[in-house]
DNA sequence: TCCGTTTGAGAAACCGTTTTCTCAAAACAA
DNA sequence: TTGTTTTGAGAAAACGGTTTCTCAAACGGA
């Protein structure tokens, strides 16, 4: 265990006292600013040191108009995307000394107001925005702020900085990975046609197949929602028609798990006859499959940790690249 | 959507000079305090709210030595358990005008050595340690700090307050409704010996048999580990035996997933011939099984607030109860 | 020796609030 | 009318730092 410091009482002017300089002196020893003979600085340095001095950020912000502080806003209660993604920004921007302030919000306009009044009371630096679901916002407009605003995860608006994983991308990969294991007859088992990531990877399906020399066609794409439920009843749809796919892509690993399980219950050898891959990489699904599932992680902390660097340098007034931003997904090889 | 104004940049000063007081008349007037005509405190304050007039916190909590911030430190980030008790927290707090510093710290000693010392720079007036294990302290050591610490499902020092669930509670229940369905021949399928809850709910377990009259029996309670897997090997084990069970309680849903579908591969009828409960209620998993799980929930969004509530007691100061407090948890009856 | 420059350090103002004093004017009592 | 109390409001210090200015002393060149 790291120790940790009694939490410092000290400041500076006890600091500077003891040193037998004024405070300014002490100020400017401590921030390499100043001028100043180099015996001082190292004194003063020594005794701040000697006392465990640590300033109080606080009054730092009151001067220098920056509180290191930013907020993370997310309507995402229980679901596996958003922890990822905030341990990535928090990862992400302790670094640079800057602390991160969580509010979750569900989907409830009056406590989103609150908790972003109570940010901006507190004098975050800027706000993260994130969510469950890439093309529904939060239910609070953040685009009139006087802070800058990053979203991750959920729908911001169009000139702002929104970060997302590649669903094209991760889909692609999945169904090249189906094609390097000589499958021919590939469909494609996905959630509801509402969501934009279903849009997205069934395109990349598509395309992948047509640029591989595979017959391409919407039948191969069966909506349903995002249950394992439905992964049943979509392989019991299949195996009841006359051709029998070799190779499914699934929308998430839900759906994955259960077109793995049903695919057992019939009987039917996977990876022998058919292979499998899932989307999401949700490690407690992924892993309990039997086989394990082959699936497409979205490596959302990494997500999150860009996040935290644009939001940065946007605060420090640098210029950041507007629009979405599509991270690579990567295909985690399992049993499947 | 909530509109949310443009943040102030309009200060007291502002307004007092818009009001044609001083500042500090202003001060009182918004605050409540201090002697002055019921006319003037009005007039102020009809300024401050045309003006849109928002204190400035920081400025607040240099005066008043109070943050109005909390840190919460976790060292889960996958996991289920902590992003409700992160949650409860958080909307606990915000009725009070508090913000949560999110600091996810993993294993890392470093890591969490410097999490907790920004916080400190930032003058939190509190600190909750959360974890996914009970018996399981963070690695860093908060027992020697100047502010408040609170423990919620993680392991803390004798003599600090720690919220947990009340598992021996939550196991009763889970046998009780067993006991209630007529089942005779009872077992537990639970997890690793060594964690703590393991050792409590299997305690829980065996006393609620025997206040039943029901035979007790080391032999009733299989000890593998949190998987599906060992679901499915612990019905094989027991269904190779010569008797076999007609009720069985789950150490965790995952445990119990994989009973039931160990079950149904088997042909033995759930419920019909064989009763399953599982612990956790973790709806992704519970509401999936087939038929839907009877499952013990922790309540874990109360605890969290609770735990807000019981630091925020500790920073004003007031008396609190140290030691555990376990929270009760609530059977959820589904089909199973 | 004299004057201009550099150096080292402190005084003071400031950031946005709160809070304790102070004090003139108004109200009241005699 | 005079003296005392109450009232309303402002001045100033404080919170813990940063930063700009100022200025004496030391230094360097002629």
């Amino acid at each position: 265990m790291a120790g940790v410091d009694f939490a410092g009482r000290v400041t500076l002017h006890d600091v500077a006292a003891a040193a037998g300089v004024s405070i300014a002196t002490a100020s400017k020893a401590l921030n390499d600013t100043g001028r100043m003979s180099a015996d001082t600085r190292a004194r003063i340095r020594r005794v701040a040191q000697e006392m465990g001095f640590r300033p109080n950020v606080l009054a730092k912000s009151l001067t220098s108009k920056r509180s290191f502080t930013v907020g993370l806003l997310t309507n995402d209660t229980y679901g596996r995307f958003t922890l990822p993604v905030m341990a990535g920004i928090s990862e992400g921007l302790i670094d640079h000394g800057v602390s991160v302030f969580l509010c979750t919000v569900e989907d409830n306009p009056e406590l989103a107001k609150i908790h972003v009044d109570a940010m901006l009371d507190k004098q975050v630096d800027g706000i993260i925005a994130t969510g469950k679901r890439i093309d529904k916002p939060l239910p609070v407009d953040l685009s009139k702020l006087s802070v800058p605003v990053v979203y991750a995860l959920t729908a911001g608006p169009a000139d702002a900085v929104t970060l997302l994983p590649n669903d094209r991308q991760g889909a692609d990969e999945a169904v090249q990975h189906l094609i390097a294991e000589r499958r021919q007859r590939i469909v494609h088992i996905t959630g509801p046609g509402a969501f934009r990531v279903v849009q997205e990877r069934a395109a990349a399906f598509s395309e992948a197949l047509d640029r591989a020399g595979l017959p391409v066609s919407d039948a191969a794409i069966l909506q349903g929602d995002w249950s394992e439920r439905w992964g049943h009843e979509a392989v019991a749809m299949l195996w009841s028609g006359d051709a029998q796919p070799d190779g499914i892509f699934c929308g998430n690993d839900q759906i994955a798990r259960g077109v793995i399980d049903a695919l057992r219950e019939r009987g039917v050898g996977v990876p022998a006859q058919v292979s499998v891959v899932g989307f999401d990489n949700w490690e407690i699904v992924a892993e309990q499959t039997r086989p394990p599932l082959t699936t497409v992680d979205m490596n959302l902390k990494e997500l999150g940790r860009q996040a935290g660097q644009a939001l940065l340098r946007l605060v420090n007034g640098e210029a950041v690249e507007q629009g979405l931003w599509k991270l690579p997904c990567t295909l985690v090889v399992r049993g499947s």
